[in-house]
DNA sequence: CGCCTGAATGATTTATTGAAGATTCACTGG
DNA sequence: CCAGTGAATCTTCAATAAATCATTCAGGCG
């Protein structure tokens, strides 16, 4: 006997195969039925409508980037700056390869996410927690002195904003984000007063290239 | 006899008046060619179409702003942390203000930045030379000791850019902006040392706000 | 009953077309 | 010539019709 969680999960494979393969708009809901060898009317016993199908699946992408981002964080003998460091670096790679390379998951993302406003900040208070643990444990080893720590993570969320979701705010090749992220990080770590240069000069090269056009779309 | 630059004020004097009072979409070149008395073939020998004349208007406003925040600056006696702040809140208020309150110039805007992208860059451009000269007092001052000031100045337009043109990017009202505004800048100054609160404990009431929901629009 | 079907419904998307308006240009009066 | 005209063109937009598809639900089957 088939329980109610091994059929969610059948419609949920067969729906991620077509939305991704042919997009969501372009894949209908008697399509996703018949490759589960079911009517249309009998998804709807499993999911309220087809968009839910779709943020059920950005559920799973966003939990799946969150895995790959504790595996970052959990490099060995890495300080703190380190780890945040990479931990923005590798955030911004994950969504960026995602949504660049793939015309039907960027599809699938603009519309969960502006459908359901709710599911955006779901992720980002994932990982606005994940941002948290790395300043604790910094604060733990009196690298940093952060009173408010949540507080923090999410100032640090609003100033890589433009980091975040890439294609959905500029249009910048990724080695012009790179630049700018790094430049960011710097600033955020150690303040204007030392002119973002980050003490450890890992901005060198990234301040070589030239300032950015096209910072905006619409 | 009227010279060519005369024909053309007169023309954007009467686009204006029509685009903030109608909308850019609702308004016809024959009218704008009407309100001068004129034909309208023959606005195309003093623009090179509609669009343009939308660009001149804007770049106008952008100027005007410009002209705002040299006010902001010149403020006396005040340190170049003060003055850098007072830039940034001036800013973000300048657009909100604009773009919240007027459905038109929010029309017009949007059209021009995305039909013209190098637009947006061109005002990107001139806000970043101010932010420079701010660094470059306070590293006069002493202040502040920043090795490239231009380079500098375009990470705090990165870091802030959810600041820039709130309406584009996310549907925060405008008191969580503030809130949000007021710990970047924070961190930005400081750096995580002090866990972004600032010396001067400026932050204490914004820190009070709750987490934003809705960071993102699309 | 409980699980499922598939036709009926109504919303949404797409295609088509007619009108409106941006732009061009051959021409005119000064 | 020069500044300007206004009808002709060609693009873009809006309205409507047609088709598609998400969703519902009255019924059937085990």
């Amino acid at each position: 006997m088939l329980c109610k969680d091994t059929v969610r999960g059948n419609i949920l494979e067969a729906a991620k195969k077509r939305f991704l393969h042919y997009g969501y708009a372009k894949t209908t809901m008697a399509e996703i039925a018949s490759d589960c060898s079911m009517s249309p009317g009998n998804l709807y016993r499993y999911f309220p409508g087809k968009l839910d199908i779709a943020e059920a699946i950005c559920t799973e992408a966003g939990e799946y980037a969150v895995a790959r981002l504790r595996e970052v964080m959990r490099r060995p003998s890495r300080t703190a700056r380190e780890r945040l460091r990479d931990f923005l670096f590798a955030d911004m790679k994950l969504t960026y390869d995602q949504l660049e390379y793939d015309k039907q998951v960027f599809e699938m993302a603009r519309v969960v996410a502006s459908e359901r406003p709710q599911f955006a900040n779901r992720i980002l208070a994932l990982n606005r927690a994940l941002l948290s643990e790395i300043l604790a444990a910094g604060n733990a080893s009196s690298e940093f002195f952060i009173e408010d720590v949540v507080f923090t993570a999410e100032m640090l969320q609003s100033a890589t904003m433009k980091f975040r979701y890439p294609q959905l705010h500029s249009k910048l090749p990724y080695e012009k984000l790179e630049r700018e992220l790094d430049g960011v990080v710097n600033l955020l770590l150690n303040g204007l007063d030392d002119g973002g240069a980050g003490k450890e000069q890992l901005a060198r090269q990234a301040q070589q290239g030239s300032p950015s056009d096209d910072l905006i779309t619409i």
